[in-house]
DNA sequence: CCTTGACCTAGAGTTAGCTCTAGGTTGTAT
DNA sequence: ATACAACCTAGAGCTAACTCTAGGTCAAGG
């Protein structure tokens, strides 16, 4: 099975621009072309999910590239992309960590401050919840 | 206790560019000057560490600016500014719900491809590590 | 045959969030 | 008094990541 851009962009969430975009940039290119127009695989399906984690999850569109570049050089370059992947796992579970502490800083800030507020106006904030 | 553009810049890890910047965007404004060279005081350190808190969890300076200006109104902005800080917090836990699974997934992807490159090309990556 | 809709390319435009430049003023140490 | 660092403003420039426009091709339906 195969997708036309217009599908594709569909199914996966992704604008037709972005696909071209990203296909200028070598992150993912159909390997096929009818009549001049884009073919998309179940190949592209996992590939382009792929790339929206690494984007979900913060890594820059660069290293996207870089890491496309190795992939479309074959199964040698398996350890190198491992190696990018374990990198970028230490830094998504810092980034993670941090957003906790985020958090928990958050909820600090809000419990002590509606305690205030229910001192001096509950009716005020009664009427927002 | 108060301090020039350097020095606050140099405490708070933040360029006197962004400072001039944030004080254009009405976020963050030192309510002294002497001869027209801003001084920023204690209330500013904090303040400034709360928007940096609010930035590294993603939300948007055009946010943070309504925060500004409904903390500039005064103590009865205070319901409406807890409304804000609420569903931020529902919005980052959900982001570190999701970061997370994306970090398992990425832990499941390496763990497989480890055990492929460990059969078919075990001295390419021992030499990587 | 002709229109319509999905596709194509190259390149311009947009948004967020800074970052820097030019040209000028002020404070401090010799 | 004079150098020199740190400050000031207005506005231009930059990077990332899209998003859109203009002008053109091509296949299918009425």
């Amino acid at each position: 099975m195969n997708y036309s851009i217009g599908k594709f962009s569909q199914m996966m969430g992704v604008s037709i621009y972005t696909l071209r975009y990203y296909e200028k940039l070598g992150l993912i290119v159909p390997v096929r072309r009818d009549n001049g127009q884009r073919r998309y695989s179940e190949n592209d399906v996992t590939w382009l999910q792929f790339i929206k984690r690494l984007k979900a999850t913060g890594m820059p569109i660069k290293e996207i590239q870089t890491y496309a570049e190795l992939r479309s050089n074959g199964d040698s370059t398996m350890p190198q992309r491992m190696e990018m992947l374990v990198i970028h796992r230490t830094a998504l579970k810092e980034e993670i960590a941090k957003l906790q502490e985020h958090l928990e800083n958050l909820d600090n800030k809000i419990d002590y401050y509606q305690c205030c507020l229910k001192g001096f106006s509950t009716v005020e904030f009664v009427e927002r919840q």
